[in-house]
RNA sequence: GGCGGCAUAGCCAAGUGGUAAGGCAGAGGACUGCAAAUCCUUUAUCCCCAGUUCGAAUCUGGGUGCCGCCUCCA
Protein backbone atom coordinates (compact mmCIF):
# COMPACT_ATOMS: atom_id res chain seq x y z
CA UNK A 1 0.00 0.00 0.00
CA UNK A 2 1.48 3.30 -0.91
CA UNK A 3 0.77 6.81 -0.14
CA UNK A 4 -1.48 9.00 -1.80
CA UNK A 5 -1.07 12.96 -1.73
CA UNK A 6 -2.75 15.76 -3.58
CA UNK A 7 -0.04 17.59 -5.36
CA UNK A 8 -1.09 21.12 -5.93
CA UNK A 9 1.28 21.45 -8.93
CA UNK A 10 -1.32 18.88 -10.43
CA UNK A 11 -3.94 19.77 -8.56
CA UNK A 12 -4.62 15.91 -8.52
CA UNK A 13 -3.78 13.13 -6.10
CA UNK A 14 -0.48 11.30 -6.68
CA UNK A 15 1.12 8.12 -5.79
CA UNK A 16 4.11 9.44 -3.35
CA UNK A 17 7.64 8.53 -5.38
CA UNK A 18 10.23 10.09 -3.61
CA UNK A 19 13.67 11.06 -5.04
CA UNK A 20 15.59 8.59 -2.95
CA UNK A 21 13.60 5.29 -2.40
CA UNK A 22 13.09 5.18 1.88
CA UNK A 23 13.57 8.71 2.12
CA UNK A 24 11.67 11.66 2.50
CA UNK A 25 13.44 15.50 1.95
CA UNK A 26 10.73 17.62 3.76
CA UNK A 27 10.37 21.38 3.51
CA UNK A 28 7.77 23.27 5.80
CA UNK A 29 7.78 27.35 5.73
CA UNK A 30 8.31 28.55 8.78
CA UNK A 31 7.70 31.35 11.52
CA UNK A 32 8.50 34.95 10.96
CA UNK A 33 10.41 35.08 14.69
CA UNK A 34 8.65 38.41 15.87
CA UNK A 35 5.89 37.56 17.77
CA UNK A 36 3.76 34.35 19.27
CA UNK A 37 2.20 32.41 16.91
CA UNK A 38 -1.32 32.01 16.56
CA UNK A 39 -3.66 29.14 16.26
CA UNK A 40 -3.74 29.69 12.37
CA UNK A 41 -0.32 29.72 12.34
CA UNK A 42 -0.53 26.24 14.43
CA UNK A 43 -2.12 24.50 12.11
CA UNK A 44 0.91 23.46 9.80
CA UNK A 45 3.09 23.11 12.38
CA UNK A 46 0.76 20.42 13.83
CA UNK A 47 -0.80 18.89 10.19
CA UNK A 48 3.00 18.40 8.95
CA UNK A 49 4.13 17.53 12.06
CA UNK A 50 1.83 14.77 11.87
CA UNK A 51 2.66 13.61 8.44
CA UNK A 52 6.41 13.35 9.26
CA UNK A 53 5.01 11.19 11.92
CA UNK A 54 3.22 9.15 9.91
CA UNK A 55 5.74 8.84 6.98
CA UNK A 56 8.23 7.89 10.02
CA UNK A 57 5.83 5.43 11.19
CA UNK A 58 5.50 3.94 7.08
CA UNK A 59 9.32 3.19 7.56
CA UNK A 60 10.62 6.20 5.88
CA UNK A 61 13.69 8.26 7.54
CA UNK A 62 12.65 11.89 7.26
CA UNK A 63 14.84 14.97 6.77
CA UNK A 64 12.22 17.52 8.29
CA UNK A 65 13.38 21.08 7.58
CA UNK A 66 11.56 23.93 9.00
CA UNK A 67 13.07 27.49 8.56
CA UNK A 68 12.80 30.82 10.95
CA UNK A 69 12.70 34.07 8.95
CA UNK A 70 14.68 36.16 11.27
CA UNK A 71 15.31 38.92 9.13
CA UNK A 72 12.62 41.18 7.42
CA UNK A 73 10.30 43.98 7.64
CA UNK A 74 8.03 42.95 10.79
CA UNK A 75 11.65 41.90 12.27
CA UNK A 76 12.87 45.41 11.94
CA UNK A 77 10.00 47.22 12.96
CA UNK A 78 9.21 45.12 16.03
CA UNK A 79 12.55 44.99 16.97
CA UNK A 80 12.22 48.94 16.72
CA UNK A 81 9.33 49.18 18.89
CA UNK A 82 10.67 46.95 21.42
CA UNK A 83 13.96 48.82 21.34
CA UNK A 84 15.87 45.50 21.13
CA UNK A 85 18.24 44.28 18.38
CA UNK A 86 16.53 42.29 15.76
CA UNK A 87 18.79 39.08 16.42
CA UNK A 88 17.72 39.84 20.57
CA UNK A 89 13.74 39.60 18.83
CA UNK A 90 14.67 36.62 17.36
CA UNK A 91 16.43 34.53 20.27
CA UNK A 92 13.40 35.71 22.15
CA UNK A 93 10.33 34.58 19.78
CA UNK A 94 12.61 31.08 18.78
CA UNK A 95 12.45 30.30 22.27
CA UNK A 96 8.92 31.16 22.20
CA UNK A 97 8.23 29.49 19.24
CA UNK A 98 9.41 26.08 20.89
CA UNK A 99 7.43 26.34 24.57
CA UNK A 100 4.22 26.89 22.18
CA UNK A 101 5.70 23.67 19.76
CA UNK A 102 6.73 21.98 22.53
CA UNK A 103 3.82 21.76 24.44
CA UNK A 104 1.69 21.29 21.20
CA UNK A 105 3.34 18.16 20.83
CA UNK A 106 4.98 19.43 17.84
CA UNK A 107 8.54 17.11 17.31
CA UNK A 108 11.46 19.63 16.62
CA UNK A 109 12.50 19.32 13.04
CA UNK A 110 15.69 17.73 11.79
CA UNK A 111 17.24 21.38 10.99
CA UNK A 112 15.68 24.61 11.82
CA UNK A 113 17.70 26.87 9.63
CA UNK A 114 18.10 30.82 10.51
CA UNK A 115 18.24 33.11 7.67
CA UNK A 116 20.81 35.21 9.28
CA UNK A 117 23.07 32.12 9.53
CA UNK A 118 22.63 31.37 5.66
CA UNK A 119 24.28 34.59 4.19
CA UNK A 120 26.90 32.74 1.91
CA UNK A 121 24.33 30.26 0.29
CA UNK A 122 21.85 33.24 -0.24
CA UNK A 123 24.05 35.33 -1.71
CA UNK A 124 25.56 32.24 -3.78
CA UNK A 125 22.26 31.37 -5.10
CA UNK A 126 21.25 35.41 -5.96
CA UNK A 127 24.83 35.40 -7.59
CA UNK A 128 24.42 31.98 -9.81
CA UNK A 129 20.80 33.29 -10.65
CA UNK A 130 22.60 36.86 -11.52
CA UNK A 131 25.28 34.61 -13.82
CA UNK A 132 22.18 33.23 -15.38
CA UNK A 133 20.30 36.18 -16.28
CA UNK A 134 17.48 35.42 -14.35
CA UNK A 135 17.87 38.17 -11.54
CA UNK A 136 19.40 41.92 -12.25
CA UNK A 137 21.25 44.79 -9.89
CA UNK A 138 20.28 48.02 -9.54
CA UNK A 139 21.82 50.27 -7.03
CA UNK A 140 22.15 47.79 -4.75
CA UNK A 141 18.75 45.87 -4.91
CA UNK A 142 18.92 42.78 -6.80
CA UNK A 143 15.34 41.55 -8.33
CA UNK A 144 14.18 38.29 -10.08
CA UNK A 145 13.26 38.83 -13.43
CA UNK A 146 10.13 37.08 -14.36
CA UNK A 147 10.18 37.36 -17.82
CA UNK A 148 13.40 35.16 -18.21
CA UNK A 149 11.72 32.40 -16.47
CA UNK A 150 9.12 31.13 -18.75
CA UNK A 151 7.53 28.79 -16.36
CA UNK A 152 6.20 31.53 -14.14
CA UNK A 153 2.79 30.77 -12.64
CA UNK A 154 2.97 26.94 -12.83
CA UNK A 155 1.99 26.76 -9.29
CA UNK A 156 -0.97 29.62 -9.15
CA UNK A 157 -2.10 28.60 -13.14
CA UNK A 158 -1.63 31.44 -14.17
CA UNK A 159 0.24 33.54 -16.82
CA UNK A 160 2.14 36.23 -16.25
CA UNK A 161 -0.62 38.59 -17.70
CA UNK A 162 -3.36 37.27 -15.70
CA UNK A 163 -1.23 37.79 -12.61
CA UNK A 164 -0.09 41.04 -13.81
CA UNK A 165 -3.54 42.41 -14.62
CA UNK A 166 -4.45 41.83 -11.03
CA UNK A 167 -1.57 42.86 -9.49
CA UNK A 168 -1.72 46.06 -6.85
CA UNK A 169 2.20 45.79 -6.25
CA UNK A 170 3.28 49.75 -6.85
CA UNK A 171 5.03 50.39 -9.85
CA UNK A 172 8.66 50.25 -9.53
CA UNK A 173 10.32 52.15 -11.97
CA UNK A 174 13.47 50.12 -11.70
CA UNK A 175 11.98 46.74 -12.19
CA UNK A 176 11.74 45.78 -15.31
CA UNK A 177 8.77 43.88 -14.99
CA UNK A 178 6.04 44.85 -12.45
CA UNK A 179 6.20 40.81 -10.86
CA UNK A 180 9.60 41.05 -10.45
CA UNK A 181 10.60 40.41 -6.82
CA UNK A 182 13.70 41.46 -4.51
CA UNK A 183 16.05 39.01 -4.03
CA UNK A 184 18.33 41.39 -2.29
CA UNK A 185 17.53 44.62 -0.64
CA UNK A 186 20.34 47.31 -0.38
CA UNK A 187 20.40 48.44 3.51
CA UNK A 188 18.39 51.59 4.32
CA UNK A 189 19.42 53.62 7.24
CA UNK A 190 19.05 51.56 10.47
CA UNK A 191 18.53 48.39 9.78
CA UNK A 192 20.81 45.07 9.90
CA UNK A 193 23.13 44.25 7.09
CA UNK A 194 25.42 41.93 5.67
CA UNK A 195 27.92 42.78 3.18
CA UNK A 196 27.65 41.76 -0.66
CA UNK A 197 29.07 41.50 -4.05
CA UNK A 198 25.61 44.53 -4.35
CA UNK A 199 27.07 45.88 -1.06
CA UNK A 200 25.24 45.83 2.15
CA UNK A 201 21.96 44.88 2.34
CA UNK A 202 19.64 42.13 3.52
CA UNK A 203 18.10 39.12 1.72
CA UNK A 204 14.25 39.39 0.38
CA UNK A 205 11.98 36.60 1.71
CA UNK A 206 11.74 34.33 -0.89
CA UNK A 207 15.39 33.77 -1.58
CA UNK A 208 16.11 32.34 2.23
CA UNK A 209 13.60 29.13 1.50
CA UNK A 210 14.97 28.36 -1.64
CA UNK A 211 18.60 28.59 -0.11
CA UNK A 212 18.03 26.80 3.23
CA UNK A 213 15.98 23.97 1.96
CA UNK A 214 18.45 22.88 -0.98
CA UNK A 215 21.11 23.13 1.03
CA UNK A 216 19.74 20.39 3.56
CA UNK A 217 17.48 18.64 1.02
CA UNK A 218 19.13 18.72 -1.86
CA UNK A 219 18.63 20.78 -5.83
CA UNK A 220 15.23 18.54 -5.53
CA UNK A 221 12.79 17.71 -2.31
CA UNK A 222 9.98 15.81 -2.37
CA UNK A 223 7.81 17.39 -0.16
CA UNK A 224 7.39 21.66 0.04
CA UNK A 225 4.49 22.27 2.59
CA UNK A 226 2.81 25.53 3.91
CA UNK A 227 -0.14 27.92 4.18
CA UNK A 228 -2.66 27.89 1.34
CA UNK A 229 -1.36 31.46 1.41
CA UNK A 230 2.21 30.94 0.69
CA UNK A 231 1.44 29.49 -2.56
CA UNK A 232 0.88 33.09 -4.68
CA UNK A 233 3.59 34.55 -4.70
CA UNK A 234 6.08 33.03 -1.82
CA UNK A 235 6.05 29.11 -3.17
CA UNK A 236 5.88 30.22 -6.52
CA UNK A 237 9.19 32.86 -6.20
CA UNK A 238 10.44 29.86 -4.53
CA UNK A 239 10.04 27.62 -7.37
CA UNK A 240 11.48 30.36 -10.10
CA UNK A 241 14.41 30.98 -7.99
CA UNK A 242 15.65 27.65 -7.22
CA UNK A 243 14.71 25.91 -10.98
CA UNK A 244 16.34 28.93 -12.77
CA UNK A 245 19.07 28.37 -10.56
CA UNK A 246 19.51 24.47 -11.26
CA UNK A 247 17.53 23.99 -14.19
CA UNK A 248 16.13 20.46 -11.77
CA UNK A 249 12.66 20.25 -10.73
CA UNK A 250 12.70 21.89 -7.36
CA UNK A 251 9.84 20.02 -5.17
CA UNK A 252 8.13 17.22 -6.46
CA UNK A 253 4.97 18.00 -4.12
CA UNK A 254 3.46 20.58 -3.31
CA UNK A 255 1.12 20.40 -0.29
CA UNK A 256 -1.09 23.39 1.41
CA UNK A 257 -2.68 23.43 4.10
CA UNK A 258 -6.33 25.31 4.94
CA UNK A 259 -6.89 28.03 6.63
CA UNK A 260 -8.24 28.16 9.88
CA UNK A 261 -11.27 30.75 10.12
CA UNK A 262 -12.84 32.46 13.06
CA UNK A 263 -15.90 33.72 12.55
CA UNK A 264 -15.76 32.61 9.07
CA UNK A 265 -12.79 35.15 8.33
CA UNK A 266 -9.14 34.04 7.98
CA UNK A 267 -7.39 34.27 11.47
CA UNK A 268 -4.72 36.38 10.61
CA UNK A 269 -2.32 39.12 12.53
CA UNK A 270 -3.20 41.97 10.22
CA UNK A 271 -6.87 41.12 10.80
CA UNK A 272 -6.25 41.05 14.68
CA UNK A 273 -8.44 38.60 14.98
CA UNK A 274 -6.33 35.69 16.69
CA UNK A 275 -5.97 34.09 19.19
CA UNK A 276 -2.27 32.94 20.24
CA UNK A 277 -1.49 29.26 20.24
CA UNK A 278 -0.12 30.45 23.74
CA UNK A 279 -3.47 31.22 24.83
CA UNK A 280 -5.38 28.62 23.51
CA UNK A 281 -3.35 26.36 25.74
CA UNK A 282 -4.08 28.13 28.55
CA UNK A 283 -7.79 27.75 27.94
CA UNK A 284 -7.52 24.08 26.28
CA UNK A 285 -5.32 21.00 26.84
CA UNK A 286 -2.99 20.92 23.96
CA UNK A 287 -4.02 17.47 23.07
CA UNK A 288 -7.97 19.28 22.38
CA UNK A 289 -6.23 21.77 20.03
CA UNK A 290 -4.15 19.10 17.85
CA UNK A 291 -7.60 16.89 17.88
CA UNK A 292 -9.34 19.78 17.10
CA UNK A 293 -6.96 20.24 13.99
CA UNK A 294 -6.92 16.77 12.89
CA UNK A 295 -10.69 16.76 13.12
CA UNK A 296 -10.71 17.83 9.52
CA UNK A 297 -8.84 17.12 6.06
CA UNK A 298 -5.94 19.40 6.35
CA UNK A 299 -7.02 21.47 2.92
CA UNK A 300 -10.27 22.00 4.46
CA UNK A 301 -10.67 25.63 6.09
CA UNK A 302 -11.87 24.80 9.42
CA UNK A 303 -13.73 27.47 11.90
CA UNK A 304 -12.31 28.19 14.97
CA UNK A 305 -14.88 28.48 17.85
CA UNK A 306 -14.86 28.03 21.69
CA UNK A 307 -17.52 24.92 20.99
CA UNK A 308 -15.17 23.14 18.57
CA UNK A 309 -12.59 23.21 20.85
CA UNK A 310 -14.46 21.93 24.33
CA UNK A 311 -15.93 19.20 21.46
CA UNK A 312 -12.20 18.41 20.90
CA UNK A 313 -11.35 18.30 24.49
CA UNK A 314 -14.78 15.71 25.02
CA UNK A 315 -13.48 13.52 22.48
CA UNK A 316 -9.52 13.64 23.81
CA UNK A 317 -11.19 12.61 27.37
CA UNK A 318 -12.66 9.94 26.03
CA UNK A 319 -9.54 8.45 24.20
CA UNK A 320 -7.97 8.85 28.00
CA UNK A 321 -10.63 7.02 29.80
CA UNK A 322 -10.09 4.23 27.13
CA UNK A 323 -6.58 3.99 27.69
CA UNK A 324 -6.81 4.27 31.59
CA UNK A 325 -9.61 1.99 31.40
CA UNK A 326 -6.86 -0.56 29.95
CA UNK A 327 -4.44 0.57 32.57
CA UNK A 328 -6.43 0.04 35.63
CA UNK A 329 -7.81 -3.82 33.78
CA UNK A 330 -4.09 -4.82 33.53
CA UNK A 331 -3.21 -4.14 37.10
CA UNK A 332 -6.55 -5.90 37.72
CA UNK A 333 -6.63 -8.81 35.16
CA UNK A 334 -9.89 -10.44 34.57
CA UNK A 335 -10.68 -13.22 32.36
CA UNK A 336 -8.79 -16.16 30.66
CA UNK A 337 -6.86 -15.99 28.01
CA UNK A 338 -9.01 -16.40 24.47
CA UNK A 339 -11.70 -14.05 25.12
CA UNK A 340 -9.98 -11.66 23.41
CA UNK A 341 -9.41 -13.26 20.04
CA UNK A 342 -12.40 -11.12 18.39
CA UNK A 343 -10.82 -7.97 19.71
CA UNK A 344 -7.27 -8.77 18.43
CA UNK A 345 -8.89 -9.92 14.60
CA UNK A 346 -10.90 -5.84 15.07
CA UNK A 347 -7.72 -3.84 16.11
CA UNK A 348 -6.01 -5.41 13.35
CA UNK A 349 -8.38 -4.90 10.93
CA UNK A 350 -8.75 -1.15 12.29
CA UNK A 351 -5.13 -0.68 11.94
CA UNK A 352 -5.32 -1.68 8.61
CA UNK A 353 -8.25 1.02 7.70
CA UNK A 354 -6.23 3.63 9.56
CA UNK A 355 -3.62 2.84 7.32
CA UNK A 356 -5.33 3.04 4.54
CA UNK A 357 -7.23 6.48 5.33
CA UNK A 358 -3.89 8.14 5.81
CA UNK A 359 -2.35 6.97 2.95
CA UNK A 360 -5.25 8.40 1.06
CA UNK A 361 -4.03 12.11 1.07
CA UNK A 362 -3.36 12.48 4.88
CA UNK A 363 -7.04 11.27 5.85
CA UNK A 364 -6.78 12.36 9.66
CA UNK A 365 -10.56 12.91 9.81
CA UNK A 366 -11.63 9.27 8.56
CA UNK A 367 -8.68 8.38 10.82
CA UNK A 368 -10.24 9.33 13.94
CA UNK A 369 -13.23 7.75 12.99
CA UNK A 370 -11.55 4.77 12.85
CA UNK A 371 -9.64 4.96 16.04
CA UNK A 372 -12.84 5.88 18.09
CA UNK A 373 -14.52 2.18 16.48
CA UNK A 374 -11.45 0.88 18.20
CA UNK A 375 -11.97 2.83 20.98
CA UNK A 376 -15.80 1.12 21.59
CA UNK A 377 -14.25 -2.35 20.63
CA UNK A 378 -11.55 -1.86 23.63
CA UNK A 379 -14.58 -0.07 26.34
CA UNK A 380 -16.82 -3.09 25.65
CA UNK A 381 -13.90 -5.98 25.71
CA UNK A 382 -13.12 -4.66 28.46
CA UNK A 383 -16.88 -4.25 30.57
CA UNK A 384 -17.72 -7.96 29.39
CA UNK A 385 -14.36 -10.21 30.31
CA UNK A 386 -14.22 -8.05 33.77
CA UNK A 387 -10.94 -6.65 32.64
CA UNK A 388 -9.89 -8.85 30.19
CA UNK A 389 -6.51 -11.36 29.96
CA UNK A 390 -2.95 -9.97 29.79
CA UNK A 391 -2.14 -10.97 26.49
CA UNK A 392 -5.73 -8.95 24.92
CA UNK A 393 -4.76 -5.77 27.20
CA UNK A 394 -1.36 -5.82 25.64
CA UNK A 395 -2.91 -5.77 22.20
CA UNK A 396 -5.04 -3.03 22.67
CA UNK A 397 -2.56 -0.50 24.48
CA UNK A 398 -0.65 -1.28 21.43
CA UNK A 399 -3.38 -0.24 19.17
CA UNK A 400 -3.39 3.36 21.45
CA UNK A 401 0.13 3.33 21.63
CA UNK A 402 0.67 3.40 17.52
CA UNK A 403 -2.14 5.67 16.83
CA UNK A 404 -0.99 8.16 19.21
CA UNK A 405 2.69 8.14 17.73
CA UNK A 406 1.35 9.17 15.12
CA UNK A 407 -1.20 11.56 15.87
CA UNK A 408 -0.44 12.82 19.13
CA UNK A 409 -4.00 12.92 20.63
CA UNK A 410 -4.17 10.15 23.91
CA UNK A 411 -3.01 11.02 26.97
CA UNK A 412 -0.40 8.26 27.43
CA UNK A 413 2.79 8.55 29.55
CA UNK A 414 1.96 11.89 30.24
CA UNK A 415 1.14 11.04 34.11
CA UNK A 416 3.93 11.78 36.05
CA UNK A 417 4.36 10.81 39.45
CA UNK A 418 3.92 13.47 42.20
CA UNK A 419 4.74 11.61 45.51
CA UNK A 420 1.14 11.17 46.65
CA UNK A 421 -0.02 8.04 44.80
CA UNK A 422 0.70 5.71 47.63
CA UNK A 423 -1.70 8.49 49.94
CA UNK A 424 -4.43 8.43 46.83
CA UNK A 425 -4.11 4.45 47.11
CA UNK A 426 -4.84 4.60 51.36
CA UNK A 427 -7.68 6.77 51.27
CA UNK A 428 -9.04 4.80 48.38
CA UNK A 429 -8.91 1.96 50.36
CA UNK A 430 -10.35 3.80 53.51
CA UNK A 431 -13.17 4.58 51.16
CA UNK A 432 -13.61 1.18 49.66
CA UNK A 433 -13.98 -0.22 53.68
CA UNK A 434 -16.49 2.86 54.24
CA UNK A 435 -18.57 1.71 51.31
CA UNK A 436 -18.98 -1.48 52.26
CA UNK A 437 -20.00 -0.83 55.51
CA UNK A 438 -22.70 1.33 53.56
CA UNK A 439 -21.55 4.71 55.72
CA UNK A 440 -21.92 6.74 52.27
CA UNK A 441 -21.24 10.17 53.96
CA UNK A 442 -18.11 9.12 54.50
CA UNK A 443 -17.10 7.58 51.54
CA UNK A 444 -18.28 10.68 49.39
CA UNK A 445 -16.29 12.95 51.65
CA UNK A 446 -12.86 11.10 50.73
CA UNK A 447 -14.23 11.42 47.46
CA UNK A 448 -15.03 14.98 47.09
CA UNK A 449 -11.99 16.09 48.78
CA UNK A 450 -10.27 14.13 46.37
CA UNK A 451 -11.91 15.82 43.59
CA UNK A 452 -11.56 19.28 45.09
CA UNK A 453 -7.29 18.00 44.46
CA UNK A 454 -8.53 17.50 40.98
CA UNK A 455 -8.83 13.73 41.41
CA UNK A 456 -11.80 12.19 40.02
CA UNK A 457 -12.73 8.55 40.97
CA UNK A 458 -14.89 6.05 39.03
CA UNK A 459 -16.43 3.12 40.21
CA UNK A 460 -16.14 -0.15 38.13
CA UNK A 461 -16.91 -3.69 38.77
CA UNK A 462 -13.14 -4.48 38.84
CA UNK A 463 -12.58 -1.89 41.63
CA UNK A 464 -12.23 2.36 41.74
CA UNK A 465 -9.78 3.73 39.19
CA UNK A 466 -9.16 7.34 40.02
CA UNK A 467 -7.61 9.62 37.32
CA UNK A 468 -6.46 13.66 37.57
CA UNK A 469 -7.95 16.29 35.58
CA UNK A 470 -6.16 18.33 33.87
C1' G B 1 -11.51 40.50 -13.92
C1' G B 2 -8.32 35.84 -13.38
C1' C B 3 -7.38 31.44 -10.28
C1' G B 4 -9.23 28.25 -6.43
C1' G B 5 -12.07 26.12 -2.33
C1' C B 6 -16.51 24.97 0.36
C1' A B 7 -22.13 23.69 1.14
C1' U B 8 -23.68 16.21 4.60
C1' A B 9 -28.06 15.60 11.41
C1' G B 10 -28.61 20.72 16.91
C1' C B 11 -22.87 21.33 16.43
C1' C B 12 -18.05 19.29 14.28
C1' A B 13 -16.98 15.97 10.29
C1' A B 14 -15.64 11.35 6.86
C1' G B 15 -17.64 9.45 2.59
C1' U B 16 -16.55 10.78 -5.39
C1' G B 17 -22.01 5.74 -8.52
C1' G B 18 -25.13 0.85 -5.14
C1' U B 19 -30.05 4.24 -0.33
C1' A B 20 -25.06 7.86 4.70
C1' A B 21 -18.06 6.48 9.34
C1' G B 22 -16.82 8.81 13.69
C1' G B 23 -16.93 12.69 17.62
C1' C B 24 -19.76 16.38 20.62
C1' A B 25 -24.57 17.54 22.47
C1' G B 26 -29.79 15.42 23.38
C1' A B 27 -33.53 11.38 24.56
C1' G B 28 -34.63 6.39 26.54
C1' G B 29 -32.54 2.01 28.87
C1' A B 30 -28.64 -1.23 31.48
C1' C B 31 -25.03 -0.94 35.37
C1' U B 32 -24.34 2.00 40.18
C1' G B 33 -25.80 3.53 47.24
C1' C B 34 -25.04 8.08 44.52
C1' A B 35 -21.79 10.16 40.96
C1' A B 36 -18.56 9.20 37.00
C1' A B 37 -17.16 6.07 33.24
C1' U B 38 -18.93 2.28 30.04
C1' C B 39 -22.45 -0.45 27.04
C1' C B 40 -27.33 -0.83 24.29
C1' U B 41 -31.23 1.87 21.61
C1' U B 42 -32.47 6.46 19.26
C1' U B 43 -31.73 11.45 16.09
C1' A B 44 -30.10 12.98 8.07
C1' U B 45 -35.79 13.81 2.08
C1' C B 46 -26.75 14.77 1.94
C1' C B 47 -28.11 23.84 -0.42
C1' C B 48 -31.77 24.35 -4.87
C1' C B 49 -33.28 23.05 -10.06
C1' A B 50 -32.59 20.15 -14.38
C1' G B 51 -29.99 16.09 -16.66
C1' U B 52 -26.99 11.28 -17.30
C1' U B 53 -27.75 6.29 -15.11
C1' C B 54 -31.13 0.30 -13.51
C1' G B 55 -29.17 3.26 -9.48
C1' A B 56 -26.16 9.89 -7.46
C1' A B 57 -24.46 13.01 -1.38
C1' U B 58 -21.14 11.16 -5.10
C1' C B 59 -21.11 12.47 -12.46
C1' U B 60 -22.90 16.77 -16.02
C1' G B 61 -25.22 21.65 -16.71
C1' G B 62 -27.48 25.85 -14.41
C1' G B 63 -28.51 28.47 -9.89
C1' U B 64 -27.92 30.26 -4.69
C1' G B 65 -24.89 31.13 -0.46
C1' C B 66 -20.12 31.38 1.99
C1' C B 67 -14.72 31.68 1.91
C1' G B 68 -9.77 32.43 0.01
C1' C B 69 -5.49 33.88 -3.32
C1' C B 70 -3.87 37.49 -7.09
C1' U B 71 -0.37 42.81 -1.46
C1' C B 72 2.78 41.02 4.23
C1' C B 73 0.28 36.57 5.72
C1' A B 74 0.35 29.52 7.90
Amino acid sequence: MSMVLYNDLTRSKEPFVPVHEGHVGFYSCGPTVYDYFHIGNARPFILFDTLRRYFEYSGYTVTFVQNFTDIDDKMINRANQEGISVSELADRFIAEYYKDADALGVRRPTHAPKATEHMDEIIGLVSTLIEKGHAYEVDGDVFFDVGSFPAYGVLAKQSLEELQSAARTEINERKKHPLDFALWKSKKEGEPSWPSPWGEGRPGWHIECSAMSMKYLGSTLDIHSGGTDLTFPHHENEIAQAEAATGKTFAKYWIHNGYLLIDKEKMSKSLGNFLTARAAREKFPPRAIRFFMLSAHYRSPINFSEESLVQAESAVERLDNCWSGLQHAKKNPGSEEGAGAGLADLLDGLEGRFREAMDDDFNTAAALGIVFEGVKGINTFLKENDGGDAKTLERAEAFLRTVDSILGVIGIDEEEARGDEEEIEILLKEREAARRERNFSRSDEIRDSLAARGILLEDTPQGTKWKRKN
